[in-house]
DNA sequence: TAAACAAGTAAACATATGTATAGGTAGGAG
DNA sequence: CTCCTACCTATACATATGTTTACTTGTTTA
């Protein structure tokens, strides 16, 4: 993102701060009087750059119309929840997406994030039980024994995932399931990305 | 919650739906417009009830000030966290707050409902390791067996909670542990609520 | 049945708020 | 040195938007 100055950076932290506390945005004489400026034009000024380098969206014309670009403005993301998978459709293909879960940006830092509902006690052992979310940021390598989600054969499943020289092995964390061992590299299998949270609801 | 008539009800929605999807509430004569009004005093009027009944918030002679009085506004609730618990003090006490961490509605659907941080690895067996954070809803009894947060001594656990006639139990779901037996009742032992459910970050 | 309320129309009114014009100063980049 | 940008004052202007007064029409309720 584009670099924005001290003074830029101060107006946006202010809207910030306003909406967080009235869950509207601030009028442009509010932000003039919090910095004690004596013209709405340098405020003016500000929001025009600010919008320029894509930090703010704005309504033009229309009051209190500020939002910040950050995550759909509160600091919150909503989520797609991909519960059973479609066969031959990509992963988050609508057809896939069950719902939206709203989450703290905190936690969904990165892009494209998405739930998958957990099937199956082959996780037990690594504390993720059958029903439960788990949160997913997509990426093609794991390190050697994380958490992954991975693809085969248009099925997702959560497993421990190791690569070694000769074979990929996926790892129930329970002692009812072996391992499952690929020693073809052609097999149909691809790390979807790696388990980031667990979320279970009891009751 | 007051009742309000259909219309209101139309009226309300409207106001939802354009928040979620603007950010930003409508004017009045937005919704005018929306329902093919021919005065604003028609949506004024709506609008001043809504106030009255509770549903609505606002800021006098501000422009777009609405805030629908539900959880903050876009369905979400800010959920306080409790990390270590200082002695003395009741367990939302302010200096027990470690933070705000904003969640789903439908899943902090209660009143007074607070985040938890688990601390030790008694619960492993029932896949809630050191450091989750678990969802509380404060109640004073649980079902036999129910997953509970026990006070003892202004110490917060977390435990699988047993009445009998002549003592109370808490067992961890940990071989390495051995359940807790209180016999008497004088033992400054509450059950303060239900874990109704469990996050976890991994990495 | 009279009173109270819900839901509107009509027409103003007051002001909150975004936008524009005309400059001014200071510092950095070329 | 000159141009550009960041940042600001001063003063209007246009309109977006909340508020109010006066009245009408049904429906519900005590």
């Amino acid at each position: 993102m584009r670099k924005i100055t001290d003074r830029q950076k101060q107006v946006l932290d202010y809207i910030c701060d306003y909406i967080d506390e009235h869950a509207y945005a601030p009028s442009i004489r509010d932000i003039q009087g919090h910095f004690g400026l004596k013209s709405t034009k340098g405020v003016k000024d500000h929001i025009d750059r600010l919008v320029e380098k894509g930090y703010l969206n704005r309504t033009e014309g229309t009051a209190r119309a500020l939002k910040v670009v950050r995550d759909s403005n509160t600091g919150i993301k909503k989520i797609p929840l991909v519960g059973s998978v479609a066969a031959g459709l990509p992963l988050l293909a609508e057809e896939n997406i069950e719902d939206y879960i709203p989450v703290s940006a905190d936690i969904a830092k990165t892009e494209g994030v998405f739930f998958l509902r957990v099937n199956g006690d082959s996780m037990t052992g690594a504390a993720i039980l059958d029903g439960d979310l788990v949160l997913v940021r997509p990426q093609p390598f794991v390190e050697q024994g994380e958490i992954a989600v991975v693809r085969i054969d248009d099925e997702a499943t959560v497993k421990r995932f190791f690569r070694f020289s000769t074979r990929i092995e996926l790892h129930s964390e329970n002692p009812d399931f072996e391992p499952i061992v690929y020693w073809d590299e052609d097999e149909d299998i691809r790390v979807v990305g790696k388990v980031t949270a667990v979320f279970r609801t009891l009751e």
